[in-house]
DNA sequence: AGCTCTAGTATCCGTTGGATACCTGAACTA
DNA sequence: TAGTTCAGGTATCCAACGGATACTAGAGCT
């Protein structure tokens, strides 16, 4: 077994660790909104939509440590809180939207293949151990 | 039901849910070996280094359900599986590639926010909870 | 006096991640 | 004859995490 490739492995856990911060359940919504100019916390969660406070707060409090977003408070009452993409928070969206791009135009092959899974894999099925796949 | 305004919400629903999949902790480093061709089953395991045989069973699962790897299994004994990646998986790799050559370049600058992250929100340190000049 | 507004925290609980132990069935070993 | 090894898993248990709900602050409005 001879390796056709030379990988790293630790960019391959750089990667892994990128698209561990990218690939949680609200953050590419967080930042997709984002990407159309700044918004106000509440703003957010009504835009993304089915997000609950707490995870719109980790889900921040994470981007802005990573760099991707601003919090930017005013002390007035009631308090006001933008949040921005920073340009690094721009520059990450390029190849994000790019595998969104792949994603659209790929679901439906995902989704049959799914589908073809599924089926293949009732519930409650008698599976054979040891079946050759031909 | 809202059959006028499509308004990318459920592409964005989509390349979440294909985030979700391909970023979670072991993925991109099983379908990144695999990029090389294929491989057994403990070949990855020692590959991709530190995942447990449940995680990597897990994760081949749904990347076979995806429709992204295949698995084939020869009886014999002992048994042998062979996991490659389909032609969707190849595909795939690419902008997840374009990903992480872009974590790669980056990985500094995202250190380097962290660490300022957290220098500035020292552990136990009293956190002004509305200050501003203005 | 009570309710509203904003941007959160605190708390609880179900789901998930991960380590460990166990299983298969033939062959090799003692 | 019993025990051990091989590969590729499953079963079980526990800790960590995600997410829903409830609660907080401080000023203004009714």
């Amino acid at each position: 077994m001879k390796p056709r490739h030379i990988h790293r492995s630790e960019d391959c856990r750089a990667v892994s660790d990128i698209l561990q911060r990218v690939g949680d359940k609200w953050t590419v919504l967080v930042v997709g909104k984002l990407g159309d100019g700044p918004l106000r916390f509440n703003e957010l969660r009504t835009a993304v939509g089915g997000i609950s406070q707490k995870m719109l707060t980790t889900t921040l409090r994470g981007l802005e440590r990573d760099g991707f977003v601003t919090r930017t408070v005013y002390p007035t009452i009631p308090p006001r809180v933008d949040y921005e993409l920073t340009e690094l928070g721009c520059e990450l969206l390029k190849p994000v939207n790019a595998l969104g791009e792949w994603a659209r135009s790929n679901t439906d092959r995902v989704n049959a293949a799914r589908a073809r899974f599924d089926a293949a894999n009732l519930p409650g099925q008698m599976k054979p151990v040891l079946v050759s796949g031909k």
